[in-house]
DNA sequence: TTGAAAGCGGTACCAA
DNA sequence: TTGGTACCGCTTTCAA
């Protein structure tokens, strides 16, 4: 920037203003600057930019694990919305560790991001406060923390759970099982609504039938596996099943037809995300659609939001409603 | 870092030493700037150290499409080793874009990122001149670029394209047809291989059976589909296919089906890729596995040993072995 | 072993 | 409309 000043004869300042646009420049003076820019083909430095200003237009982002196709859309809509404002990401994964996590968000502290969007494993709101403290607006996605009020945009997951068992109902079966998750909200959720809806129709969850899992990363599909194989050694087996994720549905699908039975005449299945090739699998798999690339796209728009409004509203929660998408392995 | 300093009655440079653990500091006085730094949850402004040190211990990644299952563990791989030596990672897809990734990659210089790593969809070394100006070392992944000279590390193409076509002749197909890509070194190679692999065995590759097409993003699905539609209207139908990719395969296998036809007893299929739901599509995919996390893995430790190393080398280019995994898709 | 001063590359404020 | 000056938070150099 000194360089281009010292060459034109003007001030540090002055070149400074033209790049923001500033209006009070002489035109005449302007051009001369834009020239030179073009010419040295020179670009600012963001970061001298974000120690003089504060602002770094630079936003966190925490998932799971980049590898599953839900967090891989979800973060395209973020990336997406955020670039279209001029702000950058940072992305880092937590492996499904909470301890990783949380030294990913002193990491992203530490290069002051200007906000922070988290799909967290952790259990406690410990690192919560350290960016509260911080007075850096954070947005929560697709997974709360019990006891931490805070801004946050998931899947409406009790209705995740009606929908998919009610379609089961529909569908003829009358021995429901689930297998789910441990520990995160979306799972106690997609339990609640499971129940929700068996209750509903008189029907009883029995414990037996009902599978929980901490389900790491891309073991998930042998979680699916083994729980399925567990539920198909009952007497009576259940003759549909509610999975938590794709990925545990697909397990669960290779259990059953590995025991020469059918799906979905032997045991139907619904799962939860609709990967892009759920309809490409052995069995095309019905599965609740939950629209994760909206979801980043939502999330971007909240946190740029509250880094735009100084005031500290009230935390916001949006719920993006579910939808199922019924194919072969529910076709009763 | 002031306040910490006039606290303890000491200098600021003082702190800033014991920071970074400069030797010549009296442990006392170490222990005391410690204690009310871990008081305090104080972390250093990366930023100010940034521009103080002209290192921001940063290094982008611009892949095309995160959503594609390599390019994840690509990213994945990369994540992990970078963080592993105290770097952060900034993320950003391309869309397959080449005006974006232009764009994306002046967006990381001017955030004066520490080297990069990209998967370029571009067709001009017009951009990576601009990196060499900057004397940023990169390291190219997965595609290379005509006429440019770069670090590089990827598969090795020919030979992955000769091991899927060769197993097909093994298999006894001898109306052997390729989907493949355009523009892409990657697909330059492969088409190579499996050429290669005919010429060796005596059968000739007839140009009919030969389908290049541009597949953006997600839609290489349906770009499967619609080639092997236009292939099984050839007389005589070939009898195996070798996609450039599984989600090419994925859609050509649809085709396939839909037809009524069998895989692999009327026509056989091999992608490339080897995607984690393989064996679990409707026909378990043969496939050519890429090893892209280790192929991250080493990406990154290529790029920070660029970084460390001031002499600037020749460049170097490595490739993976790819192997090929055979399922149903191709066992006759 | 400690610290004063200068500087990294910008921006903000206010005076000219 | 322009520019001088101070400062953002940290590191580096060099003298005490």
């Amino acid at each position: 920037m000194k360089d281009i000043a010292r060459d034109l004869g003007v001030s540090a300042v002055t070149v400074s203003k033209v790049l923001r646009n500033h209006r009070d420049i002489g035109s005449e003076t302007r051009e001369r600057v834009l020239q030179r820019i073009k010419e040295l083909n020179y670009q600012p430095n963001q970061n001298a930019r974000a120690l003089a200003t504060g602002k770094t237009h630079l936003v966190g982002l925490i998932v799971p694990d980049l590898l599953h196709q839900f967090f891989a859309q979800l973060t395209k809509g973020v990336s997406r919305n955020l670039r279209k404002q001029g702000y950058g990401l940072i992305i880092a994964s937590s492996e499904e560790d909470p301890e990783f996590e949380k030294q990913e968000i002193d990491q992203m502290l530490a290069r002051h991001v200007d906000a922070l969007i988290i799909a967290s494993t952790q259990k406690t709101a410990q690192s919560f406060k350290r960016i509260s403290a911080r007075h850096i607006p954070y947005v929560l996605v697709d997974r709360k923390l019990e006891g931490l009020s805070a801004n946050f945009i998931g899947t409406d997951d009790v209705k995740a759970g009606t929908l998919a068992t009610e379609h089961l109902i529909e569908k003829g079966c009358r021995r429901i099982a689930h297998i789910g998750g441990d520990y995160l909200s979306t799972a106690a959720d997609r339990l609640a609504g499971y129940r929700a809806a068996l209750a509903a129709h008189g029907f009883d969850a029995p414990k037996k039938y009902i599978f929980l899992r901490t389900q790491l990363d891309d073991a998930a599909v042998a979680t699916g596996y083994s729980a399925m194989q567990a539920l198909l050694k009952l007497q009576p087996k259940p003759d549909g099943v509610f999975c938590f994720s794709d990925p545990i549905a697909t397990g669960a699908m290779q259990a059953i037809l590995e025991k020469g039975l059918c799906i979905p005449e032997d045991v139907a299945i619904v799962g939860c995300g609709n990967v892009l090739y759920a309809s490409a699998l052995r069995v095309p798999l019905s599965s609740v659609n939950q629209e994760s690339e909206t979801m980043g796209e939502c999330a971007a728009k909240m946190v740029l939001e509250l880094v735009n409004s100084r005031a500290k509203t009230e935390p916001r929660e949006m719920r993006l409603r579910p939808e199922l998408v019924a194919r072969a392995s529910s076709d009763l």
